[in-house]
DNA sequence: CAACATAAAACTGTTGACAATTTACATTCT
DNA sequence: AGAATGTAAATTGTCAACAGTTTTATGTTG
């Protein structure tokens, strides 16, 4: 499977797949964090020799998602709380600039666009529609980053979402964080469609800072029950 | 002398020193931006192979120092005024946070540190002296985005200052530029010595904000005026 | 003389092999 | 039994060579 999307590619450039791929791999789950990343497992599964593989991984030191240790390889890098956290504070600030770039430069069909979104998300909420909404709320997300008109601020953001997805945590989407997940969208939305900058900035820049105490504080609840649930 | 800085670190990791040895290479001008990259002319000029070179070289591509086109190899990056412009926003975006998380954070001896960086850059710019002032003032900014105390904010701030680096331009620091830039630095000291947060992150963005605009009016000054001196 | 086709050179992409280091394991000693 | 030591296996770091592509140089034609 992995091996024939691999195979198809090939002529494109094998080591931005193979970055995708380990990538997929990773963020799969099926390599946790703190794991060492054998190279010839890997080489061996996609049927490549180690040369390609390690310059994928050495691309993948660089944005954060493994570590390499000479003489010993390459490791999934492991978050700890702390550095959620920081890579959390980066990402608000991130996302805030994002809010106030695109309330500046939104055109019209991109406010059609984001009212279509903040509608698809208005029902998924109203009926608890916990899958459906997190799906929704990813495009939201991206589609706000992409239309600000930053590629470099784009590319930073997406990177740091990744990043954050090393942080494994029980991420069970509480009905309640949905609830006010959702109405800080709206603000978003609001700020954005009404070409306000400042508010734009404020409330993007709140919203990720708001996801981050509702994560942490699920964390240390999660933490406190998992051995009823274990 | 080049390799002899690699021979002496070769017991610690490679390709870690070359990435700075290439960066190092590529900062000082010696390959102008889109220059492409000959990976046999580094090895040899290193004294290793090809493997080591290709896999700093994909490390520098991920934080955005060179790009790498399919079967054509590495070019040095490029950076249009356009693109500037958005690492400009980014990084007054990210500088904001570190001003914003250095004013909760810092202790009394930073405060100290802090007054005697800006105490020299008073000493410099009383006497116009722009060598010393640009080297203060690059300690200035590192000590405030090291000591916010969130790794990845500098990890991220510091690559893009040096992808800024990649935008030649006849950088000559005006008296003027020095003299407003100075009145900045003071507030953003101000506002972190006072330990009011929100009041520098206010500082510091808009420092790198004011920073992008008078290197953009510089360079549309010396575009103008490029005719008479070449 | 310019434009195009062709052949040679240069360069990148990838591989398999070898050296150096680390890890795992079995043996020995306290 | 447990710690220490030495050996074997596995793994990483590096290299040199080969295949495939791109670039350059050359020669030919309109």
């Amino acid at each position: 499977m992995a091996l024939s999307a691999v195979e198809i590619l090939r002529s494109q450039s094998l080591p931005m797949v193979l970055e995708q791929e380990i990538e997929r791999v990773i963020l799969s789950g099926e390599f946790s964090p703190g794991d060492r990343i054998n190279e010839k497992e890997l080489a061996d599964r996609f049927g490549i020799s180690r040369g390609p593989i390690r310059e994928a991984l050495r691309s993948m030191d660089s944005s954060g998602l493994v570590e390499q240790v000479p003489n010993r390889g390459f490791f999934v890098r492991e978050l700890s709380a702390e550095q959620a956290c920081d890579v959390y504070d980066v990402r608000a600030a991130l996302f805030g600039l994002a809010g106030k770039l695109l309330a500046e430069r939104i055109t019209d069909e991109g406010i059609e666009k984001l009212k279509a979104l903040v509608a698809e998300m208005d029902a998924a909420n109203a009926v608890d529609d916990f899958e459906r909404y997190v799906k929704i709320n990813f495009r939201f997300h991206e589609f706000i980053v992409t239309n600000a008109g930053n590629p470099t601020l784009a590319q930073q953001y997406l990177g740091l979402v990744k990043q954050l997805r090393l942080y494994r945590t029980r991420n069970l989407m509480l009905s309640d964080s949905m609830h006010a997940s959702h109405l800080e969208h709206h603000a978003m939305a609001e700020a954005v469609i009404a070409r306000d900058p400042a508010k734009a900035l404020a409330a993007h820049t709140w919203h990720v800072e708001a996801s981050k105490e509702r994560l942490m504080a699920n964390v240390s609840n999660s933490i406190h029950h998992r051995e009823t649930h274990e």
